[in-house]
DNA sequence: GATATTTGACCTGAG
DNA sequence: CCTCAGGTCAAATAT
């Protein structure tokens, strides 16, 4: 049973555990070495960042779809294209009808051919809610970007050389493998358009968009160095595993651990975490390597405040500086419009932004906007619906209490 | 002492 | 109804 495959994953921590290994010469393992928190916040939620960089504080993914939206030029697509495209191609397709994708398969063909949101408490897939506007450059089929693409990645040996022969190679590996990719060059992308961070700013100029890659990771940090992730590293055509780094826990946002649990698919153990501030509902889910590697993040809800200053510690919560309006409950930023879900994108690896369901949406806080471009308002129904309280929980220690 | 993490137990939902 | 797996709680422990 430990077929499971998936383990194999061909992560090789001897790599990983070696996070800054320059192998002279050879530019193979890029290390991944992320700047501190504030420097992701920057880029990613906390907006604030860099000047330049919008006021709001875009969610990633709606950072990164704009991004591809507004630069066609490079080409790239978002991430939802990328899914689509690689589900589209042949081969995926080709995966499809054997019948071999799994419960994530099916996630992954709804959103294809919806690229809505699984409003059912599905998982959302980076860049899954491009509002409408953004939507835009959505291909009917899919075109490959020079620097990473689907077609790259399918093309890659990751995924024939181990899956050509053999389609085998489970769904839920090629979609880790692209979800992984796509959001590495999203990252990048993302990086390099919407934030100056000075970090990003300087690997932006220095270094062209394909090498970023492996630049990204060298963003330097300043004392943090996070774990490098074979993903990352060498080039994205013959990795087959997509890890990648970072501290898990460090999307701008405070997080604290509240549980963790090793979860059957995958054999790596999950651990679960809580938005420290006070009311805010967004929990994620990170599953890590032996080696602590991130292979998967889920977010789940959405933050109902801003995220903590950088140097400060999230307790601060809500003095946030400027930040404009964050209607609690509400946070329609028109900017974070499609995701925010939270900012996270910290990681790299698989994202997945769950929206609240049910009883994780106390507070219900998320817009249908927000949640997906399209309006579904099943979410919201449900939320509402649910959401009776203030946001306290009060579940099975009920019947603790009961009894 | 306060806060965060670890970890075993418990609860819930799905099959 | 039972079992399994995922998710969460909370005491113990660590920082």
């Amino acid at each position: 049973e430990n077929g499971g495959g998936g383990g194999g994953e061909t992560v090789r921590e001897g790599d990983a555990a070696a996070p800054v290994a320059p192998r002279a010469g050879a530019p193979p393992r890029p290390t991944i070495t992320l700047p501190p928190r504030f420097a992701l916040e920057s880029l990613f939620h906390c907006g604030g960042g860099g000047a330049g960089a919008s006021e709001v504080s875009p969610g990633p993914l709606t950072l990164v779809s704009s991004f591809f939206a507004d630069d066609p030029e490079s080409e790239c697509r978002s991430f939802t294209q990328l899914l689509v495209g690689a589900m589209n191609s042949p081969v995926a397709a080709a995966r499809r009808t054997v019948g071999s994708a799994g419960e994530q398969g099916k996630e992954v063909e709804k959103r294809s051919s919806g690229g809505e949101l699984e409003s059912g408490g599905g998982l959302v897939l980076l860049g899954q809610n491009r509002p409408p506007s953004l939507a835009i450059s959505q291909p009917q089929y899919f075109t490959v970007p020079p620097g990473l693409s689907p077609a790259s990645l399918l093309d890659s040996p990751a995924f024939f050389s181990s899956g050509l022969g053999n389609f085998a190679m489970s769904h839920q590996e090629v979609l880790a493998q692209v979800t992984a990719q796509a959001a590495q060059s999203q990252f990048r992308m993302s990086s390099q358009a919407e934030f100056p961070s000075p970090f990003l700013t300087t690997a932006a100029t220095t270094s062209s968009p394909q090498q970023l890659i492996p630049k990204i990771p060298t963003l330097k940090p300043i004392d943090t160095v996070l774990e490098s992730a074979e993903g990352f590293q060498s080039d994205q055509r013959s990795q087959p595993t997509t890890t990648i780094v970072d501290k898990p826990v460090h999307d701008g946002y405070n997080w604290r651990k509240y549980g963790q649990k090793v979860v059957k698919g995958s054999e790596y153990p999950r651990s679960y975490y809580k938005c420290t501030n006070p009311n805010c509902p967004v929990k994620k889910k990170v599953e890590r390597s032996v080696d602590g590697q991130v292979t998967e993040i889920i977010y789940k809800g959405q933050h109902n405040h801003q995220c903590p200053l950088p140097n400060k510690r999230a307790k601060e919560g809500g003095s946030l500086p400027s930040r404009s309006h964050e209607t609690n409950g509400n946070l329609d930023n028109p900017n974070l419009g499609s995701l925010d879900h939270d900012g996270n994108f910290g990681k790299l690896n698989n994202i997945k932004v769950v929206p609240i369901t049910r009883k994780d949406q106390e507070s219900g806080y998320e817009t249908p906007e927000q949640i997906s471009g399209s309006t579904d308002g099943e979410e919201v129904a449900d939320v509402k619906a649910d959401v009776g309280d203030d946001g306290e929980r009060e579940p099975k220690r009920r019947n603790m209490a009961a009894s």
